[in-house]
DNA sequence: CCGCATGTGGAGTGTACATTCCACTTTGGA
DNA sequence: TCCAAAGTGGAATGTACACTCCACATGCGG
C-alpha cells in the first residue's frame, strides 16, 4: 500500500475529493470517475491506494461522524451550552457543511446498510451521554433519567432543525437552536 | 394512457410495489426490476402506464407528503396534541412505516434534487402553520410568533426522534414525543 | 362478434458504472 | 548510481441499469 511520499499525499487527495463530492452532491452522484476527475488522477493510482470506492466512503464518513464530536480531550468539563454551540456550528460552518452534509446521506444510507446503521447508532449513544454528562453537571437537581431524555430531545431537535436549515438556507438556525430549552420539563399539564 | 380497467389496475399494483420497494431498499435499489418483478409486470406494461421510473416514483412521494397531513377536512379544530399524536402514529404504525421510511430517503434526495427540495420545504411550511395555528388556539396568551417558532422546534424534535426510532426500533418514540413541551418557552436564563 | 384501442412480456439497445490490467515513470534506500 | 518497490494514466472489460420495440393478447363499444 501507499509508501512513498506521493502516495500518501494522493491518498489525501483522493480522501478531500470523496469528501467534497460526497458533500456537494450525494451518495449516489459520488461516482468514481467524480472523485478521480477532482483529484486528478487516474483509476490506476485510486485502485493503488483504496481496495473499492466504498473503502474511501467509508472512510469519509469515519471521518464526518468523528468530526461533530471533537475535542474529546475536553470532555467532562464542557456546559450544556458549549455542546449545543458546537453542535450548531458544525452544521453551519462552511469548512465542515460538507461533513453535515454527508451526515444527511449517512442518514439514509443507515436504512438499508447495517454497517453505516451501527456506527450511527453507537456514535449518537455516546453524543446523547456526552450531553446528558454535561446537564447533570450544569444542573444538580436533575435526575440521571430525566437528563438523558432531555438529551435525546435535544439532539433530536437539534438535528430537526439541521435538516430544515440544510434545505432552506434561509432558515434560522442558531436563532432557533437558542431557544431549546436547557433543562428536562415535568410532563405538561394538558386538558 | 391507461383507460381499460385492467390498466387502472395494473397501474395500481405498480404503485404500490414502488412504495414498497422504496420503504424496504431504499431510492437506490428501487431498480425497474425490483418494482416490475414485485409487481408481476413485464416491462412494457410499465411503460406503458408511467412516462419513466423517476414518474412512478414521484407519485408515490406524492402520496407519502400528504399522507403525514390527513384529514385537511378537520383543519382548523385539532388540538396541538392530535396533531403530534397523528404525526407520532405515522411514524410507529405499521401500515405506514413504509411511508415513514420513504420521507427519510426523501431527505436526503432533496439535498441534490431541487424539485423534491421544492416539494419538502413547501409542506413543511403548511405544517409548521397548521402546528402554530393549534397552539394559538389552545393558548390565547402566545404571539404569533412565539407559536410559529414553538411548532417549528416541535416538528424539528419530531422528525429528529423519528430518525432515532427508524434506526432503532428498540427506541421509545412515543415516550420521547410525548415529553415534548406543548408551549413555546421563555428564553432560558442561562450562566 | 368485429375491429381498433389498449395492454402485455420480454428480448434488444445504449449508456454509465466499478474494477482490472499493464506499459510506463518515479521514488528513495543502500 | 542502481534498482526493486511503489505510483500512474487510461484503455479494456464485464455488469447493471433504464428504456425501446414489437409481436401478440385482451377489452369493449358498436
Amino acid at each position: 500500500m501507499a509508501r512513498y511520499r506521493v502516495g500518501l499525499e494522493t491518498r489525501a487527495r483522493i480522501l478531500a475529493a470523496t469528501r467534497e463530492v460526497l458533500g456537494e452532491n450525494g451518495l449516489d452522484s459520488t461516482t468514481l470517475k467524480a472523485i478521480t476527475d477532482r483529484a486528478g488522477v487516474g483509476a490506476g493510482s485510486f485502485y493503488n491506494l483504496f481496495d473499492s470506492k466504498e473503502a474511501a466512503v467509508l472512510e469519509v464518513l469515519r471521518e464526518a461522524i468523528v468530526a461533530i464530536d471533537p475535542d474529546p480531550a475536553g470532555m467532562g468539563r464542557e456546559s450544556l451550552d458549549d455542546l449545543v454551540q458546537t453542535f450548531v456550528e458544525f452544521v453551519i460552518s462552511p469548512e465542515t457543511a460538507s461533513l453535515a452534509r454527508i451526515h444527511v446521506q449517512l442518514a439514509s444510507s443507515a436504512l438499508t446498510d447495517p454497517k453505516i446503521a451501527d456506527r450511527m447508532v453507537r456514535s449518537h449513544r455516546r453524543r446523547v451521554e456526552r450531553f446528558a454528562a454535561a446537564i447533570l453537571r450544569d444542573q444538580g437537581d436533575v435526575a440521571r433519567d430525566d437528563a438523558e431524555r432531555h438529551a435525546e430531545i435535544l439532539l433530536a431537535a437539534l438535528t430537526g432543525l439541521a435538516l430544515q436549515w440544510i434545505w432552506d438556507p434561509t432558515f434560522d438556525y442558531a436563532g432557533h437552536a437558542d431557544r431549546l430549552p436547557r433543562r428536562p420539563l415535568a410532563p405538561v399539564s394538558r386538558t
